[in-house]
DNA sequence: CTGGTCACCTGTGCT
DNA sequence: AAGCACAGGTGACCA
């Protein structure tokens, strides 16, 4: 029973040990794992799907089960094959630690990775078709485990699926030498003296007008005055 | 632990009250509290999560905190904070009592009634848009507790259903005095100072006027670039 | 099996 | 200009 409630509440090694490979807010570890240490145990061409608002990666069963220690321990079986499932840390080739929830979902029969993957997805700029990999030390005394991501090239990004979004690059701190401006939905609104608009009013959507790619929501918020009208 | 049980299950003696209360099945109470007696608390307008499938009512959580005892007792505290909250009941203007369970959800830190809720949504044919009324008794000897539903006027009534999501009165919450400005994080970007365009421009949207109570959200996730344009 | 309930989770808008 | 509140979700569990 103490060792389920370690698994669901984070303990206090646990944060400890986080702290202390996390460091400073960013966090990379003084010393990452060189590659030489480590072990390939499978990689995985992400899906659409596990890069978008599922957040979750499917775990292929095969590697899953020969890989992952979800049914290792026979008295954590029940715990961690009903419901919970466990936690697991992956070190990236930064040597920054990723805590993922590992388990298993019996409606569809498949091994996920679910808290925390889409931050990883994000911070990673993680696409569909791009490659994780991951691996674990050689040591085998440590049992620690990687992730690191092979993106494809971006170049040409020849998207195959609906997913355009040409790759920003990790676009860096905006130039200093650039005004300062603020933008809404890609639109400078404000900054730049305030520029004067050429342009009529366009609202342009990708599914048409039916689609609107707008989600409604009701706003009776307590003190929000009502906005029924932009102006600008 | 005893007390824990009786909270989770209803007991003989809930039983026996509420059948008391409810007399057959749709049940007045012969003496229906009046409104005088009773002191306003708060209101809410519920969103469609809060009437849709979710079954549950998520309750502001100043007014939670303010108003509904989930941590009165301390030594219930740990019992109701982790996990299976407290039972609580509400009569409504017809002296019908309602009874909500009545929790707090850790992971997105918000208190919600769960149990009981959807049946009242169902009952009470509550939409989108309408307000609920919590109040207690003016008798601070009784603890009673009420709630009651203004529905938006459909005046011409064609919502039968198919989610038109009417809306409450148009807010007249607006400091006459202030200038109409767009603000960001609080921060005036747009407005008077900033000003070539003399007019608003006022978008409309499908269901016409009254939707406008209706905020856009943008749901184009992680796919999507800029998101077309959206110039005024 | 089905549907209601529970305890989680996250992105986003508002402050 | 960063945090929080919450709308909108999930799978698991159980009656």
């Amino acid at each position: 029973a103490e060792i389920v409630d370690m698994l669901r509440k984070h303990t206090y090694a646990d944060e400890l040990h986080q702290g202390l490979r996390r460091g400073r807010g960013m966090g990379a570890r003084a010393q990452p794992t060189p590659a030489w240490a480590r072990s390939l145990l499978f990689e995985k061409a992400v899906t659409p799907s596990d890069v978008g608002k599922l957040n979750r990666l499917v775990v292929p069963k095969q590697h899953a089960e020969k890989h992952f220690p979800l049914k290792r321990a026979p008295e954590a079986t029940a715990a961690a094959t009903s419901g919970k499932g466990v936690l697991l840390n992956f070190e990236d080739g930064e040597g920054k630690v990723w805590r993922f929830r590992y388990s298993y979902w019996n409606s569809s029969q498949s091994y996920v990775l679910t808290k925390g993957w889409s931050r990883f997805v994000r911070e990673k700029g993680l696409r569909a078709g791009d490659t994780i990999v991951f691996s674990h030390s050689t040591y085998s005394s440590e049992k620690q485990l990687f992730i690191d991501c092979k993106k494809t090239k971006t170049t040409t990004a020849a998207t195959t699926d609906g997913a355009p979004v040409p790759v920003p690059a990790p676009a860096e701190k905006k130039p200093s030498t650039e005004a300062r401006v603020v933008r809404l939905f890609g639109v400078v609104i404000a900054g730049d003296g305030c520029q004067k608009r050429a342009r009529p009013v366009e609202i342009a959507f990708e599914h048409g007008p039916q689609e609107l790619l707008m989600k409604k929501q009701c706003v009776a918020h307590h003190r929000s005055p009502a906005l029924g009208a932009f102006l600008l």
